[in-house]
Parts: C-alpha cells; sequence; structure tokens
DNA sequence: TTGTTGACCTCTT
DNA sequence: CAAGAGGCCAACA
C-alpha cells in the first residue's frame, strides 16, 4: 500500500477534514443529525447516540458538540440537551446566557436551566428519522 | 506510549 | 428513593 506507515485507525480523524469529505467519523453524524432538528425541538445525547447505534455513546455527542463550535455549516448545539432535560452544556457556550437565549427565540421555555414539557418538544432521531 | 478527563446514560447496591 | 460504578470513544498531558 501507498503508506509506509500503517495508517493508525483509533487515531484522530481531524474534524476539518470530515467537513465535505468522504470519511465519515462518528462526529460528523452526530452533526448531521443535530442539523436535523427541526426548530422548536430538541434532542438528547442519549437519543442521537442511540441512534446512531450504541446508546452508551452518548459522551461521544457530547464531545462532538464541544468541537462542534468550530464545525461548519453551525451545529445547532443548543437543541441538545441531556435526558433529563436539562441545559448541561449551557456553560460551554460563548455566553452561560446563550443556550437559553437562542431556546427562547424558539418558543423553547426553560425554568431553572430545565425545558418546560421536554416530553412533547423532545425530537427523537430513533422514532422521527425511523422510516 | 499510557493514563486521565469529558456538554452522558444505564444498571446495581 | 439515593448514591456509586461501569461503559462508550476521542482528545489532551
Amino acid at each position: 500500500m501507498a503508506k509506509s506507515k500503517k495508517i493508525k485507525q483509533t487515531t484522530a480523524i481531524p474534524i476539518l477534514l470530515i467537513n465535505g469529505k468522504k470519511e465519515a467519523s462518528f462526529f460528523e453524524q452526530v452533526y448531521d443529525v443535530v442539523r436535523l432538528i427541526p426548530k422548536g425541538r430538541v434532542s438528547s445525547y442519549g437519543a442521537i447516540a442511540a441512534y446512531l447505534g450504541s446508546k452508551k455513546s452518548a459522551r461521544m455527542v457530547g464531545w462532538a458538540m464541544n468541537n462542534a463550535h468550530q464545525i461548519q455549516p453551525k451545529v445547532p448545539a443548543h437543541r441538545v440537551v441531556n435526558r433529563n432535560g436539562m441545559l448541561s452544556g449551557k456553560a460551554h457556550f460563548a455566553t452561560p446566557t446563550l443556550m437559553e437565549e437562542l431556546l427562547a427565540k424558539e418558543k423553547v421555555l426553560l425554568k431553572n436551566d430545565c425545558i418546560i414539557n421536554f416530553a412533547a418538544k423532545h425530537w427523537d432521531p430513533t422514532i422521527e428519522l425511523a422510516l
């Protein structure tokens, strides 16, 4: 094969390369699903992880969101919350209140950093995209 | 290179 | 009912 050194399968896949490239990593799939979240709806890390294959990979979804800030097109990370409907990642946004602001613009009401009527607004890819 | 950490979830005690 | 531990994969020191 062309490469003199063996390709490290487990090693980092450059996120920037994923953008518009053939190699589809776990991260890109996360971004893709998150972009599909309709306005006014919210999803959860576990739901996305489960849709991709393993619900135990929910942590990776969180990591993907962390990198999502350097990803383009922009990923609506504010529409992704934890299983409790709580804005666990709001602190990682540009401003601690940015996530609330974005959700408020989508008519998503919050109370104590928790989404009101979360069950009704929960957009589960496993169900919505299960066609 | 190994080991620890991380925007989580589920099971077990 | 509450608290603890395990598990997943990737990035960082």
